[in-house]
DNA sequence: TAGCTAGTTAACAATTTGATAATATAAACT
DNA sequence: AGTTTATATTATCAAATTGTTAACTAGCTA
């Protein structure tokens, strides 16, 4: 996983392939654009990305067509493919995914949105059931068929608002959760309670593990960081 | 191997039963619908589906209560269930996975992840010790064809329910087995009993072994640790 | 029928957990 | 520095959960 993942961008609006482009670039990844259906096709073959953005209106070939020939290919197998449509074109939605189209993102594109939903995807890709029930992070694991946790080899024993906290925030490791999430995520939504519970049940995760893996971010919430 | 796989899809966008129905049909799976909970729960039993997708949020009964229904009931024993979640939503996660969900797949949806994950799924399925009639522990063994328990070479006599309740356990050593689904795989669904009565078993197969070889897990339930 | 046995339950004890309040500490701001 | 705000820590209490024991029931057996 250490080559930069690769993107292809189709569309026939610069502006937009030069948005796109820009923070795709900024994030690390390895951009390679084409301006119509056909050199999308082409770019593809060459470029072999992990990813290809699809504009759904585009000159030559339509989105749909570029979509459709490629999952007829076997070396576009594992590549994702995202479409660009219009806002609210549910017709062109149901479409796209019937032809193997992994997501869908409206025009005007928020770059931040368009992102966010692409790494998503690329996250997405990844796990596998084990995956979900057991979080490593280091030599920290977290199985919550067990509810155990093991650091270092060795077993410790959280009780289960304990337990459910640290899931909560290792599941996303270096993001930082609100309090109010917390509370929501932990407590349910109808349950009240007070500000300070948190920070309690922060504090004996802290100790039964001996290690400081949970940071606080003053004024803000907490974040799994190890 | 050669009937076909049945799968159950309920959801309440009518968009995304679609999109799913079409891809696994495509695969050649057979697939039936459901619009809401209640209704999920209907097909489950007409169907008999091997596989059971469900939306969290749905109307009627939520996705999550009907996982925790159809885990009480013994004929859904084998069944997966996928839950289709919103994006990030790690307790649910785990509220999911402590109802018996097999894998959690978030939205949007793509068509690829969910059939790679139900794929996934399936293989693992596969290597089932369903027919393990004798379990080995260390120096444990516990075999059900004779109703026998022999720890260290010394038999020890567990009576009936005492025997189910620890071969049950036995069977996954390290997994949590919530109340529940103790007492619907062990004294079956239609049993109505209270909920000391798990923990009086679990007394007196301590104390008829003489070792600590159940967990308690509180607010969870127990597991075979040894 | 009296005497077993397994299974269940009721009642109570013991334990663990979760939540809060009170206090201390730390960081941020004026 | 002094004030304000946010978090950490500790102790305490109430509630939830489980453990334990003994008693009761139904079915079986001698």
């Amino acid at each position: 996983m250490e080559a930069p993942i690769k993107i292809l961008i189709a569309d026939d609006e610069p502006d937009i392939i030069e948005i796109i482009s820009f923070h795709l670039n900024k994030l690390g990844y390895e951009v390679a654009t084409a301006k119509d259906g056909s050199e999308a096709i082409e770019k593809a073959n060459s470029f072999a990305p992990d990813c290809i953005i699809l504009d759904v209106m585009m000159p030559k070939r339509t989105g749909f067509e570029v979509c459709e020939y490629l999952r007829t290919q076997k070396q576009f197998d594992k590549t994702l493919i995202v479409l660009l449509t219009a806002l609210n074109d549910e017709a062109s939605h149901i479409k796209g995914l019937e032809l193997g189209g992994d997501d869908f993102i409206s025009k005007p594109i928020s770059p931040k949105v368009l992102v966010s939903r692409i790494t998503a995807l690329f996250r997405r890709l990844q796990p596998t059931e084990t995956d979900k029930k057991v979080i490593t992070v280091n030599d920290l694991l977290i199985d919550i068929t067990q509810y155990k946790t093991v650091l270092k080899g060795v077993p410790h024993i959280l009780a289960k608002k304990e337990f459910e906290l640290l899931y909560l925030l290792a599941a996303q490791p270096g993001r930082v959760f609100l309090r109010g999430e917390i509370l929501s995520q932990v407590w349910g939504n109808d349950v009240i309670v007070g500000d300070r519970t948190i920070d309690v049940h922060v504090r004996k995760i802290r100790a039964k593990l001996g290690i400081d893996c949970i940071t606080t971010v003053k004024g803000v919430g907490y974040k799994f960081d190890y």
